[in-house]
DNA sequence: ATTCCGTGAACGCTCACATG
DNA sequence: CATGTGAGCGTTCACGGAAT
């Protein structure tokens, strides 16, 4: 019997025989005869083995070249059945054929399938909560590994078994509600691809949070404060100025270019990127900024972003994280109240100790906002639509547009005394 | 030496929808 | 129409490198 050769994939084969069995030492009068290689495959999805029969060293007539075909053929078919996992049955390579590696199954165990529903995810969701996941499944992952829970199958997980790595994970309880948000999403995914029954964070309750107050300013500090900058940090004052004024986001004003804004229209674009659909909006300019924006305007080329490096204008876009450090770094660790005045820290006498100044920097746009609306009686709700939060339905009708296009119209002429001084 | 910027991680807030 | 949920975007902190 001659021996069978293991193949991949759980498939063997018999070693393959030439028919004529004398085909490299016999004479002349082998080409008489017709030559073939045969062997036998077998697959374990295949009751019966398959037989194989090649014959192409059969147009050679010349005996030292048909040996020689022979020969290649035979190679070229052993290598094909072992290393491309050549399938008679199915006529395919079966190491070639895109393996369903990166697909979702049921028996992948808990961390695996968190990452490759998380993978699934990318298309869909922005890039920071794309990152909040992955920073979610590390952890999880930590605190399975710890628990000695790294093995359990996605098929098998139970509720029991989520809420024991959650807890060990001691998360605050707004983190916590945070995370089972995360590993919902995941669990949406897992359920459309029948790794599991349910999404398992619906069982498990959310905590209760206790909202805190934001610290604010008064008033009479933010002015100063604006004063202070407007000497020693102009381009950080002009740009807290245009921040307070337009209700936009860091974000989206740390994107505006130079092309993207319309002086004499009183008018920018920003794009609001949410989820795949980057959707551009219409935000105007309140007079009281406009000064403000057109200096910009004058020093931007016109591809720069008005906000670069330094808050000045240049070819590359800053992190909106930079605006929460230049106010930790120049206002919340320099200055402090004392006698209700804002002053640096190292102006204090020496027994004498100011408030430290906690409000942070998001938190003045809602003063700010609250100070529109309360001075502009006649248009309810101004600081939203500063804030031009829209939806899918509204852009979509013309006659909403125009009434937009309206309010529009109205908030260009909306003067606000906000940091202004009064003769 | 000082200032600024980038990145990873952890945590916080709130709008816009879906849901009931 | 109130409430829950998903998603986007915000801050804080630590570390480290580049520019000035």
């Amino acid at each position: 019997m001659r021996k069978k050769i293991l193949l991949p994939n759980g498939c063997s084969c018999s070693t393959p025989s030439v028919y004529p069995s004398n085909w490299k030492i016999g004479g002349k009068s082998l080409l008489k005869k017709k030559w073939y290689i045969n062997y036998y495959f077998y697959d374990p999805e295949f009751p019966k083995p398959k037989q194989v029969v090649i014959k192409g060293m059969n147009e050679y007539s010349n005996l030292e070249d048909r040996r020689n075909a022979t020969k290649l053929i035979y190679e070229d078919e052993l290598k094909a059945l072992k290393e491309l996992g050549y399938n008679p049955f199915t006529k395919r390579n079966f190491c070639e054929i895109e393996k369903p590696k990166n697909e979702l199954h049921k028996d992948l165990n808990i961390i695996e399938a968190f990452r490759l529903s998380h993978d699934k995810l990318k298309k869909s969701v922005s890039k920071d909560y794309f990152n909040e996941i992955r920073i979610a499944i590390n952890r999880f992952e930590k605190g399975a590994r710890e628990l000695r829970m790294l093995n359990i199958k996605i098929k098998d997980f139970k509720r029991s078994e989520l809420k024991t790595i959650l807890e060990y994970l001691n998360l605050t309880d707004h983190y916590f509600n945070k995370f089972r948000s995360y590993l919902s999403s995941l669990f949406n995914e897992l359920v459309e691809y029948d790794c599991c029954e349910h999404n398992l964070t619906r069982d498990i309750r959310k905590r209760k949070i206790i909202k805190k107050v934001r610290e604010t300013l008064e008033i009479e500090h933010l002015k100063q404060i604006a004063e202070y900058l407007k000497e020693e940090q102009p381009y950080f004052y002009r740009y807290m100025m245009i921040f307070f004024y337009s209700g936009a986001r860091s974000s989206e004003l740390l994107r505006i270019k130079k092309c993207d804004v319309n002086i004499e229209k009183q008018e920018y674009k920003v794009i609001i990127e949410k989820g795949r659909q980057h959707t551009e909006t219409i935000k105007i300019i309140l007079p009281d900024a406009l000064p403000f924006w057109i200096e910009l305007i004058n020093q931007a080329k016109t591809n720069d972003y008005l906000f670069s490096i330094k808050l000045k204008p240049g070819s590359t876009t800053i992190d909106p994280v930079q605006i929460t450090r230049r106010w930790n770094y120049h206002i919340k660790s320099k200055m402090v109240i004392h006698n209700n005045q804002i002053i640096e820290k190292s102006n204090l006498k020496k027994d004498e100790k100011g408030i430290p100044v906690t409000a942070d920097f998001y938190s003045l746009k809602h003063l700010f906002l609250d100070k529109v609306d309360a001075s502009s009686e006649n248009y309810e709700n101004i600081s939203s639509r500063l804030a031009s939060h829209t939806t899918p339905n509204i852009t979509n009708s013309v006659y909403l547009i125009n009434k937009k296009k309206r309010e529009r119209e109205k908030l260009k002429n909306l003067k606000i005394d906000f940091l202004e001084e009064r003769a």
